[in-house]
RNA sequence: GGUGCCAUCGCCAAGCGGUAAGGCCGCAGCCUGCAAAGCUGCUAUCCCCGGUUCAAAUCCGGGUGGCACCUCCA
């Protein structure tokens, strides 16, 4: 297994810290609106990295984490006039809603910030004995960046003018100060008691504190790969590293993994521009499974433009494999071709290089039909196809549907129905050599988006796009 | 202002110093009543200019053009 550390921004042979196992800890999303096309992406990526890692037999211990306090979700609060929870409860089970839609496996362990606080706790009370942390007097405390002399290693963000942007607060000892604990406003009733006070965590803690709490490590790291969006790099991961290297005395992590950003039409997604593209929307004019094939399609650390023509295209590509699939669909599962299975997951361990594995798989798709072709009944071969087709769907998380049902997406049984119909009727014109009508009624199909297909099994038909 | 990333066929996209994968689209052929599907074949010298090297899309320098982070954001 090849990675790309992005803070080393090189290509690293994977070594895990300890023999056979990987921890694994992503930053997952502030639980305060819907998932859009860049949470979904980012899930995905780690997804597959997961995936990757357990079919190359390491035990996985996957954390994902949902942030459920955050200013955000306080001016929500004020917005609707619901309750943290109200808000976060309802949020989290949509988000887990969408990811199940696009294949996104579960985690091993999805801790939230509001069942961390303890933990949080912990860490920000060492830190402060450490003398790494300090209070200033409305009860806030903050991290002395200071005290850590790799600081910005991880971003290499260090000069000044980095910092000329981020708000300034009077007492704070240095500009790049972050706050670890918020002291609680009199109006504010999301707060905690602690050690230090009643308060809400600072966006940062929350990280270290859940991968301290849920990790044993070593003394060198916590984890093996720390994973996120590309933007999280700093201040978020830069912060986290520091304050959980002076707390624990080691490094978080290993190796760093950052995905790239979704863009819709060349630009970025943003909330400011105006431009998000909830997973939801999407969801409701594509099934999920063509979603997560074109979402991972393209590396996950290169900009993704997301738009509908490349979907389409993308799509078509999917088709084939389905379209395999109904060649040898009730033949039962066999052993998958052990050279193509090596080649698509080596194609994966080699830094999640998906465009490879799928020339790998259109390339058994290819010979697969061509043997087809020549060896229709061959019973083995088929089964071996459909243990392909299985591997893919493990690795990759995609090809797993039944075919026929596959290209009936989006019908409904009413027009199910009279597709059935036309077909019947133009093959009854057929067997009367009626071949004008037949077509005419296969342009009609074709102009309802269905493509029929005349098989030595009957006629068959797809809904396209 | 600071820090990075990217630029490969009409479109999407691999490539990580050894002489350009794959998909979509298009063209030709086989198959088909005709199609569709499938199969076969065909289609780029890698933004520009220098340099290093026996050898560069790949390394270095300089341009040009995109994009991102430094502020909540995956």
């Amino acid at each position: 297994m090849y990675i790309y550390d992005s803070v080393q921004k090189t290509k690293l042979k994977f070594e895990p810290i300890q023999t056979g196992k990987v921890t694994l800890y992503v930053c997952g999303p502030t639980v305060y609106d819907d998932a859009h096309l860049g949470h979904a992406r980012s899930a995905l990526s780690f997804d597959l990295l997961a995936r990757v890692l357990k079919a190359s037999n390491y035990e996985v211990i996957f954390i994902r984490n949902f942030t459920d306090v955050d200013d955000k979700i306080i001016a929500k609060m004020q917005q609707t006039g619901k309750s943290l929870h109200e808000i976060t409860d309802f949020y989290t089970d949509r988000y887990l809603e969408d990811m199940d839609a696009i294949g996104v496996l579960r985690p091993t362990i999805s801790p939230k910030a509001t069942e961390s606080i303890d933990a949080m706790e912990d860490m920000i009370s060492t830190l402060i004995s450490k003398d790494y942390a300090y209070q200033i007097s409305n009860g806030d405390v903050y991290f002395d960046t200071s005290k850590d002399e790799l600081y910005g290693s991880l971003s290499k963000k260090v000069s000044d003018d980095t910092v000329s942007r981020i708000e300034h607060i009077f007492e704070k000892k240095n500009s790049k100060d972050f706050a670890l604990w918020k002291a609680c406003d009199e109006n504010e009733n999301v707060c905690f008691d602690t050690k230090f006070g009643r308060g809400r965590p600072g966006w940062h803690i929350e990280c270290s504190a859940m991968i301290a709490k849920h990790t044993n490590g070593t003394d060198e790291y916590s984890i093996d790969i720390h994973g996120g969006g590309a933007d999280l790099l700093f201040p978020h991961h830069e912060n986290e590293a520091s304050q959980s290297r002076c707390a624990t005395g080691h490094a978080l992590a290993k190796y760093w993994m950052h995905n790239g950003f979704v863009q819709v039409d060349g630009e970025k997604m943003s909330k400011s521009l105006g431009n998000s593209f909830f997973l939801k929307d999407a969801l409701k004019a594509y099934d999920g499974e063509i979603l997560r094939f074109y979402l991972t399609s393209i590396h996950y650390r290169n900009d993704f433009n997301f738009n509908e023509i490349d979907l389409l295209q993308s799509k078509k590509r999917l088709d084939k494999l389905y379209r395999l699939k109904k060649r040898i669909v009730g033949s039962g599962i066999g052993a998958a071709n052990f050279e193509f299975k090596t080649a698509l997951l080596s194609a994966m361990q080699d830094d999640l290089n998906i465009s490879v594995a799928l020339s790998i798989i259109d390339d058994m798709i290819a010979k697969s039909n061509e043997a087809l072709d020549s060896t229709p009944s061959d019973k083995n071969l088929k089964k071996e196809i459909m243990g392909n087709l299985e591997f893919i769907g493990i690795l990759l998380g995609f090809g797993a549907k039944d075919p026929f049902l596959y290209f009936q997406l989006g019908v409904d049984e009413g027009l199910k129905q009279k597709i059935e119909t036309l077909i019947k009727q133009r093959s009854e014109a057929k067997k009367q050599k009626d071949f004008a009508l037949a077509d005419q009624i296969r342009d009609q199909l074709n102009d309802m988006d269905i493509n029929i297909m005349d098989t030595a099994n009957g006629t068959v038909w797809e809904k396209l796009s």
